[in-house]
DNA sequence: TATATAATTTAGATATAACTAAAAATATGT
DNA sequence: ACATATTTTTAGTTATATCTAAATTATATA
């Protein structure tokens, strides 16, 4: 496969959020920064390989061995991350473009000593979960801060967003995965919530809330 | 620049033995498996970018900008062996492979924080030595077991072929870069070597002397 | 349901990196 | 120095991955 196909792969993975949703042909477009007519040649491409359905109009979906290729190239991208922040000690904000590269490189033997030197970790460094070997892989909680009630507490788990901006806006406020916050207020005006993190109070818009996922806890 | 750019700069480095010498259409094709009207509008190429001299019937030669883009190349080639082997557990004939895929990923600071993370290795897995970031590197002695006197004492500190095959041949055989060796006798009939090595005596063909790459010792 | 709008595909073009076959230049041997 | 052999280049073709512009199909609206 060529990295073209596999960022194609990729891309219709995400939209369907990992299921074998049909996509349009423009949302793929859009995603990829490419035009419309070139998605069409590739889905007729990847369609020939058995990657994906595809029917003139309908719009496209991954078959279960297109699922597959598009978890083992998440597999290899997260594992990347994971070692370019764990072991070359960069920031979460820095690794994704690197790892864009790394995901394409073939060795599936190379895969499963990294995972090993890694320790097997089951998340990314931000928070998304990393496929095994077999496709198999754990559920991040899929809570927004936004959609939880106030008074709760909860531990941050994941960004929605994991845009190099976000992203440094959060270490900048020192928000980073493992942190327990609770919503102390929501302002009724712009629903901007008022939370208590780290011994601060601090806060945070209702786009910051949105692209935060958390898992909530008891006290 | 694209891979294939990237690899025939290398081709055309490696021919040239690292210096700035002419190299022919024809050399260039055999080392890259390609035809030599392939090489020539490559060259074009190359040249327009500033990267060789070159002129119709008269060969090839890196500029220093080639030269510096050569080095580069194969310094993250060498440093993605040595993680291979000394993080990974590879051996020594599996990892050149998976570095020629690595060897194209574009990040100045992932390279140096891999040297880091290595501690910044002076010779890659086949005795190699590792260009730093400035082209800078320790030249290998580069004398053959074959060439050394009768009786004189050495350590193995390369191979000249860096094949699987042969790095296998020299598993097997229990030899390795820093085994300190011996020659006990030369075969005239065939220029074979009996040596000494390790408690062991051990017959080399001409071929196999004519490959290792020696540092000789007095005793 | 007819029409307008939006989405999608087709047709044709460009760029890269290969190839084959033929032409041209260089090198070699007598 | 000439004829031949070798090397190298050119011209023309193919495959991949893009693009633009035009044509087609689907969808939404009146
Ligand atoms: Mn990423
Ligand atoms: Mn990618
Ligand atoms: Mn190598
Ligand atoms: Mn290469």
């Amino acid at each position: 496969m060529t990295h073209s196909e596999e960022n194609y792969i990729k891309a219709i993975f995400h939209l369907g959020m990992g299921s074998e949703d049909v996509i349009s042909t423009n949302s793929v477009a859009e995603r990829m920064e490419t035009k419309p007519s070139s998605v069409t040649d590739m889905m007729k491409k990847l369609s020939a390989k058995g990657l994906v359905h595809y029917k003139k109009y309908q719009g496209v979906s991954l078959t279960p061995l297109g699922v597959k290729t598009a978890l083992s190239i998440i597999r290899k991208h997260r594992l990347w991350e994971v070692f370019l922040v764990e072991k070359l000690d960069f920031t979460w904000d820095e690794v994704h473009e690197i790892a864009e590269q790394l995901e394409h490189i073939e060795s599936e033997k190379l895969i499963d000593k990294l995972d090993e030197l890694l320790n097997f970790p089951k998340f990314d460094p931000h928070g998304d979960p990393i496929p095994g070997k077999n496709g198999e892989f754990i559920e991040r909680d899929n809570q927004l801060l936004s959609q939880i009630p106030i008074g709760s507490s909860a531990i941050c788990v994941g960004v929605k967003d994991s845009s190099a901006v976000f992203l440094r806006f959060l270490d900048k406020n020192n928000i980073a995965l493992g942190n327990k916050m609770k919503i102390v207020e929501k302002e009724e005006f712009d629903n901007s919530l008022r939370i208590h993190i780290d011994q601060r109070e601090l806060n945070l818009s209702q786009q910051i809330a949105s692209n935060l996922y958390v898992k909530m806890i008891k006290l």
